[in-house]
DNA sequence: GTATCCAATGTTATATTATATCAATCCACG
DNA sequence: CGTGGATTGATATAATATAACATTGGATAC
């Protein structure tokens, strides 16, 4: 979901005092550090992070027909996955495969 | 470079009569279609295509110093590189690497 | 040739995402 | 206490992207 969409379930939400994107960015901010969540910047949106590979680099599936982000390990996947690239050091890896989930490829081909 | 950055320089130029940020996305659009241009979505900006590996998925070195993008051939580097995993048919990949390049990083080491 | 249609281009307005800036509050420490 | 620095809150605005509609340009049928 995007930070907005965030916004507005917070805004009715009567217990929670957020009314305004920078609080939810601020927040959002602290929980990718802490690895809770993670920015989908194929979408301009976050993701609450769905399993243990904290520490291990998260890639991502996106439906590009449902919207529905699948998160797998991608520093099994990628060969070059954090240390020095030619030079280059590596902090942090986005790793996004856009396409179409089971779901929606089946339906895809039934046309 | 940003889309608006690109707008910006092509509004100083006389021989072009492009003056609205549709012109510009519709024209990324053909060019990210054709190729010849990447869109890297961590910096929403785009890049032209430095190389050879049309057809072959890019990957980017992003420098979170000095802004360089540095453009790799990521089919090689990541081992599910197409076609599905798990169900989930691939159309598009985004690997984006940022970092350090060498120059920011002995920059940073020396401090 | 010119009428008509569709695609491409241009224009205006607006939606969406993100950050800057300053004010208020909290609370650790002397 | 009280004051200084960090966190939270509020307001404004910047930056990125798209929607919707108008205009133009050519291909094609007549």
């Amino acid at each position: 979901m995007s930070a907005y969409d965030l916004l507005d379930a917070l805004r009715s939400d009567e217990r929670v005092t957020i009314k305004a994107p920078t609080q939810v960015y601020r927040s959002l901010e602290k929980l990718v550090e802490a690895g809770d969540v993670h920015r989908v910047s194929a979408l301009n949106a976050f993701v609450a992070c769905s399993c243990e590979h904290k520490g291990s680099p998260p890639g991502f599936l996106v439906c590009t027909a449902c919207g529905m982000v699948n998160e797998f390990d991608a520093g099994g996947t990628l060969s070059v996955p954090r240390g020095r690239a030619g030079g280059f050091s590596v902090q942090t890896m986005n790793v996004e495969l856009s396409g179409l989930c089971r779901k929606c490829h089946s339906k895809d081909q039934r046309k």
